[in-house]
RNA sequence: GCCCAGAUGGCGGAAUUGGUAGACGCAGCAGACUCAAAAUCUGCCGUUCGCAAGGAUGUGCAGGUUCGAUUCCUGUUCUGGGCACCA
């Protein structure tokens, strides 16, 4: 009986389904365990072998959980908003929700080939309209809600407006500021749209004014992504900021609550510091500047309120609202020039900008509220509106950025910090004794930071600030595939629609082109948008809104009276282990912590951290493959050659290397080569000249690709336009029309460049689990996936190595079956050599797959059935312990066999065997006697042998003796059941 | 640029707490079985000197701590991920 995997396979999946064997109840007194997997967007692509690396892992250990006794909720899903498919849409005039229902469909029979426990009766999908009814909900809620800073948590708004309309909002000291506090009073009488504005700002989701991506030739609003150096990435128009009506989620005011939730969770060091950089707290002092003979005050945020006398300038952000008010008639046409050129620069460019600087004065002189000195106003692409005040106090002796920008346009430095500043360059010290600092003189920067703040507080000129890096998100995209707002605007006054009426579904569209005005697609449907309450909001809500809240649908998925009952989550409650990528590391697992402690707060839920642990699961890089194309700048004359005629021409990897050697004789034949086929191609044309062989490198499918070699035959067929083209390798010059499918790939030794990139279908380089299924079976392809590395770590995919794996589940097979003689397993006794293998595997898989090791518990694997082919153990006894430890990882084959043995039902069913020490106890070590730390021989010791006898047994080791030569040792040392070291 | 991670044979990786570097697998080499192939089995397999015994050297690079460092410290190079509208 030979090991026949396709067919068991199949039927273990079929019987699985049939028997709903994977389907989990919510009420039940066993221990609950949550496994959660970061649900996939469903790309056209497919699925590629990256996307299963993290469920494998979950599904091991969602099973393993499962046999040690648990109740394991283990489900999937799907974030199903999202941007490709409008993309595509736009491109093929496909609706989005019908190449989403393909897509999802493709995904769910790949995912269901690998054999993976999901509960799809649990299955959720963001684009259901009976899910994002309840993302919606949220919205709602958040809308209604404020972020009360007494208690540090969420409330509804009713409780604000209670507030306002009986006792007003007056400081508690100091004297009322207009716009901001008002009496119970003059809030009764605001008008509705006063009152609203001043909501808003309160509100945890809320609308307000924020740059965007404008791209005016498209006419719409471009993702980051989706500009490149400036330009669009489809059509390459140019891209600038824009102002546009937004809406935020109010996510900083949790950011003490996000910061402090790490402490409570099992996320891994580097994951918590990524989260407290993006939050990126600061303490510090806010402060005003006068501005010489204007009305105007700038506030700048400060970490080094200390430095204060060593600020030589004040620098703006581009963007900040008192520039145009503060620039000087001379300097508003430079300005002006400035500002244009800032429009046209992303954030990312602006930050990352250290070579060039560049940056504008605005004509105006600030005053140091300190010494009254008068200091240049300039405005710098580097400040960013977003972060602080959008102003900084520059201080160049001890900042690098402000220190070369001083330098750049010749702004004098003034030193504060005397002999820790050498003129070069800057010094951030805290550590140097203040000079030139009139009231801080003489104090160390350390604690002259608070005498600072005192200082500027009781002048009452700035105060004592924390500061965050983290920004609130947006939350709407002028998009059309997403959730709608269940809001109308009136009179500048949003509105939201009652919760009873959700949901508010998303309209079908026939263009997905954008709006008017830089709107979404939804702007398009006049009907749909003019309602008797006002009109629709024609934004939608970002991919993150329905991904923010799913690990708590999965819980109670068909309620259709809430999203989740209080029951289903008080039982399931947090994520015990969630599994994903790092890329989401900061975003998505920020929202949803938020939003959990949002709904904890409003006492929906019990628990304010979705995720108690977090592995991250290393990304598996694709490994891409390149062709190298001639490229013909550089050659003429440009007027007498027909473009048509001009050859295409590819250049080996070895050839190019050839070309970039450095190799002027080398590079010389190439060129010759290339310039003796354009002769052929233009027997008639003179003066023909090619200066430079240039080349450039496109994506080669990695699948017609054996190691580097290119199947060069397969390439032209998929590639017909190349039929004619010329491929020149180290065995010759070829031409298209005269490549053979029927010679080998070796004969014309074509290679490949490569390069290890992300795994996308526009590179190439994926490659399809499907086929590796087919080939070697589910239980291969999970094993191997395991095998390659620790989970956590990325690395390019590669196939090699498959049959290993492949050869080992045959091996475990044979411990059963011979293809010869059938049934081989016996219900022999098993003896204490065959026990101790048992065990120590036991012990080894346990370990092993509770720290998340799934690759040395493969290996573990291989050795033990190593082990028992070689003790010729084909021992029911010991075998079926083997099957459930097995189970997890290769569920299939382990099935079959459990079932072969005579058992029936699943082997999911059973428990996870005991590990039994007895088996395993040693008696003696053969320890490593090193001499000087060098590994010069080994000894065969009993474990309780006494230090003196041990050092007795080293000295008299001949291998010891020749190395002492003569001499006695300075030291012995004898680490028991380790190792022994003898210093000469 | 900033934040985070990683680097070990021809390749993927192991070494869990500072204690025998290279487990397990792939590829390769040699052999057995076979008419042959497949499958299977056995042995070898970091580099280098040596017939061998054995020695030297070796975990990106440069230092340091230690009886002993892949592991800890300082610096540095390269690669990957993220940087707020990809998901």
């Amino acid at each position: 009986m030979e090991y026949d995997f396709r067919k068991l396979e199949q039927d273990w999946q079929q019987k699985w389904k049939a028997g709903n064997i994977y389907s989990v109840a919510n009420d039940t007194a066993r221990p609950k365990f949550y496994v959660l997997d970061m649900f996939p967007y469903p790309s056209g692509a497919g699925l590629h072998v990256g996307h299963p690396l993290g469920y494998i892992a979950s599904d091991i250990f969602s099973r393993y959980k499962r046999l040690k006794g648990f109740n394991v909720l283990h489900p999937m899903g799907f974030d199903s908003f999202g941007l490709p498919a409008e993309q595509y849409a736009l491109e093929t005039g496909q609706h989005p929700a019908e190449t989403t229902r393909k897509n999802i469909e493709t995904f769910k029979a790949q995912l269901d080939k690998i054999g993976f426990c999901y509960d799809w009766n649990r299955e959720v999908k963001t684009s259901d309209a009976s899910y994002y009814r309840w993302t919606q909900w949220i919205f709602l809620k958040l809308f209604n809600s404020y972020f009360c800073n007494t208690e540090k948590k969420a409330k509804p708004i009713a409780e604000l407006i209670n507030k306002y309309a009986s006792q007003g909002a007056m400081p508690k000291t100091g004297n009322p500021v207009d716009g901001i506090h008002f009496t119970a009073d003059q809030w009764n009488g605001f008008t509705r749209k006063q009152q609203e504005d001043i909501l808003m700002k309160r509100r945890l989701c809320y609308s307000a004014y924020g740059e965007v991506n404008w791209c005016e030739a498209l006419g719409t609003v471009l993702a980051n992504d989706e500009v490149v150096n400036g330009v669009s990435e489809r059509g390459g128009h140019p891209v600038v900021k824009k102002k546009m009506r937004q809406w935020y989620l109010r996510i900083t005011a949790y950011a003490d609550r996000l910061l402090e939730g790490l402490d409570r969770v099992a996320f891994s060091d580097s994951m918590k510091e990524m989260q407290k950089n993006w939050i990126g707290k600061s303490e510090g002092a806010e402060l005003k500047f006068n501005i010489h003979g204007s009305q105007a005050e700038i506030d700048v945020y400060t970490t080094r309120p200390d430095t204060i006398f060593g600020a030589d300038f004040l620098v703006l952000a581009p963007e900040h609202d008192l520039v145009q008010q503060i620039t000087s008639a001379k300097q508003q046409s430079a300005i002006n020039e400035y500002l244009e050129y800032v429009k046209s620069r992303s954030d990312r460019e602006r930050i990352a900008e250290v070579k060039q600087v560049t940056g504008c004065f605005t004509g105006a002189y600030a005053v140091n509220p300190f010494d009254g000195r008068q200091i240049p106003v300039w405005i710098a692409e580097y400040v960013l509106a977003g972060y602080g005040t959008g102003a900084i106090m520059a201080v160049p002796c001890g900042d690098q950025r402000d220190y070369l920008f001083a330098k750049h346009f010749n702004i004098p430095i003034t030193n504060i910090i005397g002999s820790y500043y050498n003129g070069e360059e800057a010094n951030p010290t805290k550590e140097a004794v203040l000079e030139n600092s009139g009231f801080l003189d003489g104090l160390t920067m350390k604690d002259a930071i608070s005498v600072a703040i005192e200082k500027i507080e009781s002048l009452g000129i700035g105060k004592r600030k924390v500061n965050y890096r983290m920004r609130d998100a947006g939350f709407s995209r002028q998009r059309y595939w997403g959730e709608p707002f269940p809001v109308t605007w009136k009179d500048g006054i949003a509105t939201v629609m009652d919760e009873r009426t959700l949901p508010l579904e998303l309209p079908f569209v026939e263009k997905y082109g954008p709006g008017p005005e830089g709107e979404g697609p939804l702007a398009n449907l006049t009907e749909w948008i003019n309602t008797p309450a006002g009109r629709r909001e024609t934004s939608t809500m970002p991919g993150y809104a329905g991904s923010s809240w799913y690990f708590l649908r999965y819980m109670d998925p068909h309620n259709n009276e809430q999203f989740c009952s209080r029951q289903a989550s008080d039982y399931w409650n947090q994520v015990d282990v969630y599994i994903g990528g790092t890329e989401h590391a900061v975003g998505h697992l920020l929202y949803s912590r938020m939003w959990t402690k949002f709904l904890f707060d409003l006492g929906l839920i019990g628990f304010d951290e979705p995720f108690k642990k977090l592995v991250n699961q290393g990304m598996i890089q694709g490994s891409s493959r390149f062709v190298y194309r001639v490229l013909w700048t550089g050659l003429g004359p440009s007027d007498k050659l027909d473009k048509e005629k001009i050859p295409v021409i590819f250049l080996s990897k070895d050839i190019v290397d050839k070309l970039d050697s450095g190799n002027p004789a080398a590079a010389g034949v190439i060129q010759a080569e290339i310039l003796r086929i354009l002769r052929e191609k233009f027997p008639d044309v003179s003066g023909l000249h090619y200066d430079e062989v240039s080349y450039g490198g496109i994506h080669a499918d990695v699948n017609i690709v054996d190691g580097i070699l290119l199947n060069i035959s397969e390439y032209i067929n998929r590639n017909p336009k190349y039929n004619t083209a010329f491929f020149i390798t180290s065995k010759g010059t070829f031409n298209g029309k005269d490549i053979h499918a029927g010679k080998p790939a070796e004969e014309y030794n074509y290679t490949c460049g490569s390069e290890v990139e992300k795994m996308s279908k526009s590179k190439y380089n994926t490659v399809n689990p499907d086929d590796l299924v087919l080939k070697y079976g589910a239980d291969t392809f999970r094993m191997y996936e395991m095998f390659l590395g620790p989970v956590e770590q990325s690395k390019p995919w590669d196939t090699k190595g498959i049959e290993g794996v492949h050869r080992f589940l045959r091996k475990l097979w044979r411990l059963f079956f011979d293809d010869i003689k059938g049934k081989v397993w016996n219900d022999e006794k098993a003896v204490n050599a065959e026990l101790k293998v048992l065990h120590r595997t036991i012990r080894k898989i346990e370990e092993d797959t509770e720290r998340f090791s799934f690759n040395t518990a493969v290996s573990t694997f291989m050795i033990c059935i190593n082990e028992l082919s070689d003790l010729n153990c084909h021992k029911k006894e010991v075998l079926e312990k083997v099957l459930i430890l097995i189970a997890p990882y290769a569920p299939h084959i382990a099935e079959e066999l459990w079932n072969c043995l005579g058992n029936t039902g699943s082997v999911l069913n059973t428990a996870f065997p005991q590990y039994d020490g007895k088996y395993l106890v040693e008696t003696t070590k053969d320890y490593p006697v090193s001499v000087n730390g060098k590994l010069r021989s080994n000894l065969l010791l009993s474990l309780d042998a006494s230090t003196e006898e041990v050092e007795k047994m080293v000295l008299a080791n001949e291998v010891v003796q020749k190395w002492l030569d003569g001499k006695s040792p300075k030291k012995i040392i004898y680490v028991k059941n380790k190792m022994i070291n003898v210093v000469i």
